[in-house]
DNA sequence: GCAAAAGTGTTCGTGTTACACCCATGA
DNA sequence: TCATGGGTGTAACACGAACACTTTTGC
């Protein structure tokens, strides 16, 4: 920015705006609040609130993450920046910035509304319609990037508790980019790349019931993919 | 956002950061401007302004990438919100938060100054050093993020005139990257990828005063390459 | 033994790489 | 005719896709 006119500027309130996706039972699902007051009062929202003085929006967003869930410790959670709403006419009370997150958990605790919201619940992602405010917006905008990024990064261990399978993080995928994949090939591109996964010695852990045990991995410390892990039908081909 | 204590919010100034990108002379540029106050006073900075009460970001953007370049027409011109800088102390004289675009121009008008800034110049990218504020940062991550959308999307055509040969689209490769393409591969993979570029039937230009002239091409519709051309070294492998 | 899930091996085709080579133009 | 830059051809190689097969567990 410039300094010219200093005095001169329009005041904004600046919030935060939360997708907190995790996956359960082998769908994404996505953190909703109900909100208590109008405007679209009774209508669920992503989380969020207000930015503080002093605090960046990074702060904000993972404080507003650890008063939603009810986590203890949210301190090695995904987060990420998806980019910032400003649209004159998005909040119809007064001129709200936004700066919306992604926040991606292992697993979800079922027990929560903590915070400011008045309830809040795990929803599944395609169920999650009608927001209110552009949060149907931002949703769709959180969920493209993380299946994005699934491609090029090691984003998608993000998802998996410390501890888990190849086809666990397999799954991640899968759920993600509503594709499926094959498990011999996925297995053998993911070992491939060096700091994606680093196998616990002797550790494995029987997954369905039944089958062999899978052997365990925990997160590595790459965090690009290279070369990356692409979709199988690509879509942005507009002819 | 949520509606809680709706009026208990802290004002912020909120503004637009641009790195306006081109290339000059086989080398990256970017649009600087020089400070005539405090902070900074003296020192350069990449241009921008405050978001009017009427505007949004994006708005915001183009309306100041109009003002400091002096270009008659920026609605053309690519513009990518790269994401928004909030730390506290960022501005020592209040609290702004800044959302920073990126902007690509396929050639650079010498002269300008206009809008706000006293005097704005065109500098080598790797001369930029030593900004205002945060703006060495911003401007890293501009780069950052034009040379990574190189590798998947169409985003290099946006640096060309409207109508371009095959070797100035290469060019454009090779100055983001710092790398040399192999030309007949090069030229292949463009012209494999439907959208990429449209032929334009019978044109042709000299380019180096020598040489046989050049076919001439013009943007596509294609927005993302599938499968993307990826940079000869990767970096972002931590071993 | 059977089903289910993990893990290994192998083939085949596509796409990238690395070159050699030809074409058209100005000096 | 030579230097320069555009354009074509092609063989070697690496990688991913597809699928058969083995291993280990619970029932």
């Amino acid at each position: 920015m410039d300094g010219y006119d200093k005095y001169a500027f329009e005041p904004f309130a600046v919030t935060v705006d939360l997708a907190v996706l995790t996956l359960r039972a082998d769908a994404l699902h996505v953190l909703l609040v109900e909100r208590g007051q109008e405007p679209f009062a009774g209508q669920w929202a992503l989380p969020g609130g207000f930015v503080l003085p002093d605090e960046s929006a990074e702060r904000a967003a993972r404080r507003e993450l650890g008063e939603e869930t009810g986590l203890a410790d949210v301190s090695g959670l995904h987060l990420e920046q998806l980019r910032t709403y400003s649209e004159p006419g998005r909040d119809p009370r007064m001129r709200v910035v936004s700066v919306a997150f992604a926040a991606l958990l292992p697993d979800a605790p079922e027990a929560h509304g903590g915070g400011d919201a008045a309830q809040a619940r795990w929803t599944p992602y395609d169920a999650a319609r009608g927001l209110a405010f552009d949060h149907d917006r931002i949703l769709a905008d959180a969920r493209d990037r993380v299946g994005a990024k699934l491609e090029y990064t090691c984003l998608a261990t993000a998802f998996c508790p410390p501890e888990f399978t190849l086809g666990e993080l397999q799954q991640v995928y899968e759920t993600v980019w509503g594709t499926t994949l094959d498990r011999p090939n996925f297995r053998r591109k993911v070992l491939a790349t060096p700091g994606f996964v680093d196998a616990v010695p002797g550790a494995s852990r029987l997954t369905g019931g039944r089958g062999k045990p899978a052997a365990l991995y925990r997160a590595g410390t790459a965090a690009t993919l290279h070369p990356p892990l692409l979709r199988p039908t690509p879509e942005g081909r507009p002819a």
